[in-house]
DNA sequence: TGAAATCCCGACAGAAATGGTCGTATACTG
DNA sequence: CAGTATACGACCATTTCTGTCGGGATTTCA
């Protein structure tokens, strides 16, 4: 419960990956399908996802693949994950849609709803180059805390 | 994805109703069961998981039922939702158990293990008090913000 | 121009998780 | 003892998730 799929698991796992690759122009999905051991053909799909919601930049042919269409920087968790996975709530029902099909008294949603953005604004907070691993000095100084405030 | 399941929903609105009715001693499953229109006996089941965690204390026998085990402010949703449907990792795979099936390679889980801390905190820091309905005087002051820390 | 590499995409099958039901046993009340 | 409840295990139905297959389109390069 709470879980990440494992296509955005993999999807993550991708970008990270060619977040960690600037110097070439492309890789391909069965690269680094390969480099993850992640299955080829189920990850080749989730790129054309990200490509489609304009993560990634996709090239046919020889020497062709996958590159990020954005700076590591400016790519979050979270657009990744609603890439791969649509739209998130924590709770099954939500306002937005057609409201609650339980009976009317589904009051505890409202305040779940503040958790569902707490949450979405943490993932919204990272990005892949912060999940990526890049040489840091030893004893390295790790950024600021983030913040996040929770309304109740 | 990143979803609640009805079973942790429901718990949440148990709780909530039993919360909103310090009143009476005992609630039965059904009596709660009917007031959301949730199947009695799936409820039923829940209540029960929740009791064996020690969140609820249980009656049997006539007027018999289910009352919070403590004060609805020191029960929190993550107590909850760890007892309905176990415990939850952001990551399909957690140094914790057996780490990564994947490939070494599987780098991207410990920032991720991060952002699992923190949801769980925000969880944490939210009680079954804070999502029950109590009269609140118009113009209603809400409590102050709560402040989650993420570090990367 | 043709072969190879690569992306694109819909359909589908197997597996797993989830939601919900049933039946029975046990405990308490009056 | 009869009625009301909880306790609990087995089971099934449905949905969601994972992963595979097959055919098609695009680009590169010799």
């Amino acid at each position: 419960m709470l879980k990440l799929t494992k296509k955005a698991d993999y999807g993550l796992m991708a970008l990270k990956y060619l977040a960690e690759h600037p110097e070439t122009t492309a890789l391909s999905a069965k690269e680094v399908a390969d480099a993850y051991g992640i299955p080829a053909q189920l990850l080749a799909k989730i790129l054309q996802l990200l490509t489609k919601n304009g993560l990634l930049r996709s090239h046919a042919g020889m020497n062709g693949g996958y590159a990020l269409a954005r700076d590591a920087r400016e790519i979050s968790a979270y657009e990744v994950i609603h890439a791969i996975d649509g739209p998130f709530f924590i709770t099954s029902c939500t306002k937005g849609a057609k409201s609650c099909e339980l009976t009317p008294s589904c009051t505890i949603k409202e305040p779940l709803a503040r958790v569902n953005d707490t949450i979405a604004g943490v993932l919204k907070s990272i990005s892949i180059h912060d999940l990526a691993e890049f040489e840091q000095p030893v004893g390295r100084a790790r950024e600021a805390n983030r913040l996040v405030s929770l309304t109740l």
